[in-house]
DNA sequence: ACATCGCATCGATATCCATCAATCTACCGC
DNA sequence: GCGGTAGATTGATGGATATCGATGCGATGT
């Protein structure tokens, strides 16, 4: 639940709360910590790069277990949260669970940086 | 200790491992999520945007702990994180410590994440 | 020399998180 | 309907981490 929504929704979000304010307020910090936390590990981030470089440029978690060296449950827990963040998206076909990066999003999180 | 070096340092290292690769190499993941282990956090999040927005570039511990409502060893451990990740850089004159951005850090863990 | 101040470090604690085994829930073929 | 398969959910557990109080340590001022 509680997608965090940050990052590829809308647009129309207005870049921050008070943007140009000299500092972050707490809930911003708050947010944006969420997304880095996401990005905090490095079984997820081997997950984005994956699915990242895959000719079709997606996957299902079958094709994820094995070069990661994990169950299927951790793996799964993994893409939940690279999802709540915005960074992938899930399309269930079938028996199958194809996940893919969602456009601009990581594009998005690194303009997170340059707007500290 | 074993300060990460991934950011600032050299420019001689190469991007990655095998650069181009397919996918991400385990070492290369453990690496760049010790990067944003360390932004992956409200608070650390917050020192960062106040050292930058500060308009000296530069902020003393005791200028931090009262915007950020936490103990001085609590804030001090924060910076300690900040600097091990090559974000910050940490300089002592006299009684004080200040700590001051590192400059392109932000933009190169930008970078890190086209890269994945 | 002594007291004080700024900051780092240490030890303890409480919470969070990554992982796994077991189970549950669709969906498909027979 | 029935077995089988892909994936999600649950519960438990060990390890990481955020926070604090207490202490240590160097620099400053008297």
């Amino acid at each position: 639940m509680t997608s965090l929504q940050i990052l590829q929704p809308g647009l129309d979000e207005a870049c921050c709360a008070p943007c140009g304010g000299p500092s972050l307020s707490a809930e911003d910090a708050q947010r944006k910590a969420q997304v880095f936390k996401a990005l905090a590990d490095p079984n997820r981030l081997r997950l984005l790069s994956i699915v990242k470089s895959g000719d079709s440029g997606e996957a299902c978690v079958c094709d994820l277990t094995e070069p990661l060296d994990l169950g299927q449950p951790t793996v799964s827990h993994h893409l939940k949260i690279l999802v709540d963040a915005g960074l992938l998206r899930r399309e269930k076909r079938g028996t199958w669970a194809y996940y893919s990066l969602v456009p601009g999003a990581l594009e998005q999180t690194a303009d997170l940086l340059a707007s500290l």
